[in-house]
DNA sequence: GGATAAAAGGATATAAATATCCTAATTAAA
DNA sequence: TTTAATTAGGATATTTATATCCTTTTATCC
């Protein structure tokens, strides 16, 4: 469904949420923690960076984190970031002519899925996880 | 979202339902009227035949057709069976962890179109277009 | 039975996603 | 001010998805 590129963006975000106390977190524990290619992650980091979904600071002691802003983007953004333009602008099945008023066969079963992640921001996850789990990681 | 090759597949059997009385079509006019490169799709016909979403018979008049069996099948064995097995088993962000008791950031986001999905089968198809729109191809 | 039209299947080419490597720029600490 | 740690960025390798080609099998028509 996902790329593995997206998939590992939502992770690390939703790691970043829960560790914001941490503060600074490096591509090199972020990759250990969450099993990601170091340099690959590196990559995808830069991307969310120049998007402005995550924040980060170069040099010593640097790192990424998630500013209040950067909380408030909607979850679809992190997809569309990563994914490219249209994946939720274009139809599911690929058809220029598919619409509301001309749908194709999984136009409401998909349009259902994109409005929920474009209504729901980053920092949803946090209330949303501790409200259905207990914990993560326990 | 989904991979050309299922997409490609659900709009050949979306169009297969809406061609049921014209009998037999082979790949060749299948790919001129979806516009899919013809030996890729003929590959494709391939698995899903094997895999009973789709009937077909050889030699000269035969072609592919669906059969009631198959438009009792769900929409969901269609991305499976190109796919892979897991692609709606596993956690959409890929999470071994993650379940209904602990869920990921998108677990309920993503159950509910997977479970709309799993509950439609092909033949709703026909019923869901022919309830919204008038018609696919004017 | 021979010619023709179709799906089935194996082998291969091409493009895109995934992953790695190396160097530069930036910042903090020693 | 040098050294170390970090992000940023360019260039390249590897794997997977996409696409094509060619042969084989099966059925129909003449």
């Amino acid at each position: 469904m996902f790329s593995n590129s997206t998939k590992y963006a939502i992770r690390t975000i939703e790691y970043l949420l829960f560790n914001k106390e941490g503060g600074k977190n490096t591509v090199g524990a972020l990759a250990k923690e969450l099993d990601i290619p170091q340099p690959y992650l590196s990559k995808i980091m830069q991307q969310l960076s120049k998007s402005k979904l995550i924040s980060s600071t170069k040099g010593r002691g640097g790192g990424f984190y998630l500013s209040e802003e950067n909380m408030k983007r909607p979850l679809i953004d992190i997809v569309i970031c990563i994914e490219g333009k249209n994946v939720f602008r274009e139809c599911v099945l690929g058809l220029p002519e598919c619409s509301d008023d001309n749908p194709c066969m999984l136009h409401e079963h998909f349009k259902k899925f994109r409005d929920s992640l474009r209504q729901s921001v980053c920092k949803d996850g946090i209330k949303f996880l501790l409200s259905t789990s207990q914990s993560q990681k326990p």
